[in-house]
RNA sequence: GGCGCGGUAGCCAAGUGGUAAGGCAAGGGUCUGCAAAACCUUUAUUCGUGGGUUCGAUUCCCACCCGCGCCUCCA
């Protein structure tokens, strides 16, 4: 059985294991949000793969130190606190509370640090001035510095993007007069009229960072020269990893990044998820809908992450029934086992994984650790359910069995972070008037009064609850 | 135009050089007074199209069609 995550890197092209150069902690840096809106969920189908690649690498025996930034100030920051007429700190701080708020309600792990461009504009200045010493950066004539390409031959290595085919001309009009050459990029901007008091003093007057710079500031602070993994959304491939890879390794003369890691985008009902054709969701949305942060989570974690996500409607109502059907086989597997689970996090990354450990479920664990296969091991999970319920039919589940099988079942939820319904009656949240009815529709049923057990059944129904007759009584669930 | 990723049942989605996981939906069944719930079971001779290699391809090669992404600040 295969111990160690394989991944696919964006830079070989290759399927590579997941190591830390360190032998001992995985050091790894994910582009978090821009704070100037809510997130959306095509945003979150990123965060989401990050969060279950940190956990099967947790659980895989390999610890973490996970680093996630936040774009504090850029263009649209500005742009849209200074609309407001607010302050671009408290601007920035309540989208952050409200991407925390997602975040928490979708089970994502929080990362170690989550650094604030704003908060790090020493350091950025510190590796601009770094790339001016080397002659690896100037000054153009509007006042801002931007990075000299022509001095960084390996750029675009990762998009395999030939200098030669970069295109040029009209879109970019004026500001190619202040840079040397079309591909140079800014490093740190002079401020302007529109900026409001967002500037920030700087060997080069008043201005702030241009927006690659700080990934490679605050990742560098926090995981050192080398990362051993970065992660994003593909568009970010070009140009802001191409350009923190020249900024980086131009400073440092250094590899930046061992393994690059990037997860293909969100869809929306087959089209390209945007504001104008009215499919960009927020959580919220999926939330009034009458959805939850862990069916949103389940659809999103679904798709294979180099693929194209189709997400719709109907995928919600479907994970809500496939979260259904894994919380009852948890059910069955703790009354089979003689008790509820009780393994901590840190137990579960450091226990074994093995057929003999897992069960079932060990397939399914394989599949995560072959590149991130999130659907196969789905595909396995249930594979593995129908095997729990045929053996609990059969009555060939001891006790002994039935732990294993749910040490399995358990590691595959972690490592997934799914949170499963909980099955359990909820007779006494039904209002009293529904008791009531309830209790004399079983009364007239065991009277064998059909018709009068029928109209009271509607009448339940009617009044948004559904009854499930057992051998002896009823339960009382939510329709 | 360049680079990259895809096109598999009604929908979502794995996968393999030897004849297609799984989820949802749908049909049938067990259970039930009838239901609901739960469970069992059935459903792609076929994997965008056309060629080629091979004993054999959905899986490898070539061409074409379609979708998506990036090509300067969008996860």
């Amino acid at each position: 059985m295969t111990a160690t995550l394989m991944l696919m890197d964006t830079m070989s092209g290759e399927l590579k294991p997941v190591r830390a150069a360190d032998g001992h902690r995985l050091r790894f840096y994910c582009c978090g949000p821009t704070l100037y809106d809510r997130a959306h969920i095509g945003n979150f189908r990123t965060f989401l793969v990050q969060d279950v690649f940190r956990r099967v690498a947790e659980l895989s025996g390999l610890p973490t130190l996970h680093v996630r930034n936040v774009t504090n100030v850029e263009d649209k920051t500005i742009r849209r606190s200074q609309e407001l007429g607010e302050d671009l700190a408290a601007f920035t701080a309540r989208w952050k509370v409200a991407f925390d708020q997602d975040c928490r309600s979708l089970n994502m792990l929080s990362p170690h640090h989550e650094p604030g461009a704003v908060e790090h504009i020493a350091e950025q200045i510190a590796l601009i001035e770094t790339l001016m010493g080397k002659g690896m950066a100037y000054l153009g004539e509007d006042g801002s510095v931007y990075f000299r390409i022509s001095e960084f031959p390996a750029y675009g290595r990762l998009s395999r993007l030939d200098a030669r085919t970069l295109r040029s001309g009209e879109a970019h009009q004026s500001d190619e007069y202040d840079r040397e050459s079309i591909s140079d990029f800014a490093l740190w901007k002079a401020a302007k009229p529109e900026d409001g008091p967002n500037h920030w003093e700087s060997p080069w007057g008043p201005g702030r960072p241009g927006w690659h710079i700080e990934c490679s500031a605050m990742s560098m602070k926090y995981l050192g020269p080398t990362l051993d993994l970065h992660s994003g959304g593909v568009d970010l491939v070009f140009p802001h990893h191409e350009n923190e890879i020249a900024q980086s390794e131009g400073a440092t003369g250094k590899p930046f990044t061992l393994h690059w890691f990037h997860v293909t985008h969100l869809m929306v009902d087959g089209a390209k998820m945007s504001k104008s054709l009215g499919n960009l969701y927020t959580l919220d949305d999926i939330k009034a809908m009458g959805f939850s942060a862990a069916e949103m989570r389940y659809v999103l974690i679904a798709g294979h992450y180099r693929k194209p996500l189709n997400f719709k409607r109907e995928s919600l109502e479907a994970a809500r029934l496939a979260l259904k059907r894994l919380a009852s086989v948890q059910a069955l597997l703790d009354q089979a086992a003689g008790g509820p689970a009780l393994a901590t996090w840190d137990n579960l990354c450091g226990a074994e994984k093995t057929q003999d450990t897992l069960g079932h479920f060990a397939p399914a664990w394989e599949a995560l650790l072959d590149n991130l296969n999130v659907p196969k091991a789905l595909g396995e999970v249930f594979t593995a359910c129908h095997e729990v319920e045929r053996m609990s039919r059969d009555g060939s589940l001891p006790p002994e069995q039935a732990v294993v099988e749910r040490q399995g079942l358990v590691l595959l939820l972690a490592s997934l972070g799914l949170i499963l319904p909980v099955p359990s009656p909820e007779a006494d949240e039904a209002p009293g008037e529904v008791q009531q009815l309830a209790q004399q529709r079983w009364e007239a049923k065991q009277a064998k009064n059909w018709g009068e057990a029928d109209r009271l059944r509607d009448l339940v129904a009617a009044r948004g609850w559904r009854i499930k007759d057992r051998k002896d009584g009823f339960d009382l669930v939510r329709s």
